[in-house]
DNA sequence: ATCCCTGCAAATTCTTTGCAAGTTT
DNA sequence: AAACTTGCAAAGAATTTGCAGGGAT
């Protein structure tokens, strides 16, 4: 798995390196820094470094979440979610809505994406 | 506009309040906190709880640039971009992909979006 | 008059850096 | 062996906090 994320870079796969991207998909949607360096059992700096890498190599993509924290996922294996700003109640959208989209011709390869609105339910109240 | 932006929360319409959105305003895509607090004219401190309550109202969204930096934008007035991985073009989307939509029966009221792809220009080659 | 906001200064937390030693290919 | 990575420690930035005074409604 690692290997197939790893082999349109020319990065060399670590200890180090599996861990944090076990440490993400692990913490599904926590995977805030703080949260990673928690995990982690190497050097902060270390974390620091590996994740700005993955991030410029487009296996880590950064999104804000509805707290307005980052936090980082897995490109490949991304969800998304929408959130009420009246019940606060959150849905897990059943697909992307940018897979197999084209957008001002571009063919999309990765996005970032927070969604905020108004439920069914709190729209007739 | 300040005053129509405010008037569904409960917040006080100061000077420092306003320089803020005023500062944004002109920065147009470029406001990160860094950059909002080098313009502005109060103390830092004020710029961050200032930010953080108007993230909080809906009235800015923040948002993650192509360089991974989070910035700024006013809710009502933002725009999008794509950016092309392989030449880095970056083109300005006619329209924001949510506007007027629904998801999961959700009437979407923000959102924030970061999206890269390749450009026709770069498929054909 | 009341409640909310801001300035200031200090504390705290987060992030980056340089270099030597260790790993991966 | 060469090139890339990591740990460590220290420096440097960014962010938060408490409180007293000031401003908006």
């Amino acid at each position: 798995m690692i290997d197939k994320m790893f082999k349109n870079s020319n990065l060399k796969i670590t200890k180090q390196r599996k861990e944090i991207i076990d440490i993400i998909v692990h913490l599904k949607d926590n995977a805030t820094i703080s949260n990673i360096i928690k995990k982690a059992s190497m050097n902060k700096s270390t974390v620091y470094r590996i994740i700005d890498i993955l991030v410029k190599n487009n296996i880590l993509v950064k999104q804000i979440n509805y707290d307005n924290q980052d936090y980082y996922v897995i490109n490949e294996y991304h969800k998304h979610y929408i959130k009420c700003i009246k019940c606060n109640k959150i849905k897990e959208l059943d697909n992307c809505p940018f897979d197999n989209i084209k957008l001002s011709g571009f063919e999309i390869t990765n996005h970032s994406l927070k969604i905020e609105g108004i439920c069914e339910d709190c729209k007739e109240s």
